[in-house]
DNA sequence: CTCGCGCCTTGATCCAGATCAATGCTCACG
DNA sequence: CGTGAGCATTGATCTGGATCAAGGCGCGAG
């Protein structure tokens, strides 16, 4: 629709040059679609904040009251079942927006895997801040569109493919996102458990557990621990990814 | 995030009343975000089409050189794997907007399922309109965050419900879409085959066949015919659909 | 009317992934 | 440096929905 940015949107002026200095993509990413000299206007309406692993940034069914902007660290979004059943509908990392909705209230939760700093700001003046800044609407529709073809693609891969091809499609996904900066080539962080992946990918632990070793065995991955991979066969694996068998 | 409008957004002036006369919520609805007297400026640049069953509107991979806007007839999105997989990612009634992707091809594929009356016009053209009416570009924010909620709600589906939540969360759905306007209460049509529902909820056509039986034999629905529904204990059928076993 | 072609339904069997059940790792804490 | 709590792995078994296989039904063409 529009030209899309490969730049992270950060609102958070501070932490995010702290990070990974050398990563220069990520240095200095702030908000594309605001003029330098105007990020202290966005700097003044946004509550910078930290969570720690574990706590809830956003319970659904709560007053949609704030939009938050990861500027470090891993989310993950969710959906329940009364009876505890768990649906991740996505990892959200250094850049992206929570709470885009139409609807007064969070339509799903959304906890921190890891450390997570962000930035809260609310709604209403979020929507002041829009009416003087059209391109930074024009930028939130892109990333809204963006995320929508990412749920179409999940869709495929929850109603239509096979444990190791949602393996294969997620660590494809993740090593694209690659978490690490300085590390050898391939190679990258999972920050989410194995309950989280099962959760994400319509599995369970175990299958998840067993797909990744039999991954392993059959030479596409490394597993160095628990929490990092390394993709020995990229063309392979994304070949896995797209179902050729 | 802003009001959210219940009027369908419909672009053809000319088609959208004849259908339904006396459904009120129907007649007349055109783009919420531009006035009356600018509809001449929509009309001038979209062109109307009718498309006989079957046919293919958008192509995945594509070049994204226009946007789709519904005013007749009812369209399935889907994603293919090359083996010829299929997960149909919604359905498109009246009011509903294609290709809204950042991406310059299409990111899935479009097919009219009865006979489809709807608007093209050219991306380019759509953002000099966007650009004078900031209002309807807010309405496309909106519209692209309704289909997040709505996509991260198939994802709960296709992840974690079974075969019977997932056909009552389905026809709760359909029911709601309600698009049979002169009928018995709680009756309505289903215009798409068992198989598109099957691609839809990630099941088989045999698993939906069963299942549509199982909810009948139990009492929770008729059916008429194979493409009319009638609920008889919606709030029973609700239930089953948020996995209230 | 009746034939044939697409759906749809129903039945029998199979299997990928779930569930149940131990057993390892690893790392924080005393 | 031992201990235990939480995660991860691995094995054995079960099962919901897939697959394989017949019919049935409705409808348009002849």
């Amino acid at each position: 629709m529009y030209a899309p940015s490969t730049r992270p949107v950060v609102l958070d002026p501070h932490g995010a040059a702290n990070a990974c200095t050398h990563c220069d993509a990520r240095a200095h990413s702030v908000c594309n679609a605001v003029p330098d000299s105007d990020i202290a206007r966005l700097a003044a309406i946004a509550t910078v904040t930290t969570a720690q692993p574990g706590t809830t940034l956003i319970q659904e069914g709560d007053k949609a009251s704030h939009f938050v902007n990861i500027s470090a660290g891993t989310v993950r979004m969710y959906k329940l079942l009364p009876d505890g059943r768990r649906q991740i509908t996505g990892f959200a990392g250094v850049g992206h927006f929570l709470g885009l909705a139409v609807s007064d209230t969070y339509a799903f939760s959304a906890e921190a895997i890891d450390t997570v700093r962000y930035c809260r700001f609310s709604r209403p003046r979020l929507h002041t801040l829009l009416d003087d800044y059209p391109a930074m609407e024009k930028r939130l529709l892109e990333i809204a569109s963006t995320e929508l073809v990412a749920a179409q693609d999940q869709m495929l891969l929850l109603g239509r493919k096979t444990a190791k091809e949602r393996l294969a499609s997620f660590l494809m996904l993740q090593s694209r996102q690659g978490v690490l900066c300085q590390s050898p080539r391939g190679r990258f962080a999972l920050p989410m458990s194995r309950g989280d992946i099962a959760d994400y990918l319509g599995l369970t632990i175990e299958t998840v557990s067993r797909t990744i070793t039999k991954l392993r065995s059959e030479g596409y991955i490394d597993v160095p621990s628990a929490t990092e991979i390394t993709i020995n066969a990229p063309a392979a694996l994304e070949g896995l990814a797209l179902g050729n068998a």
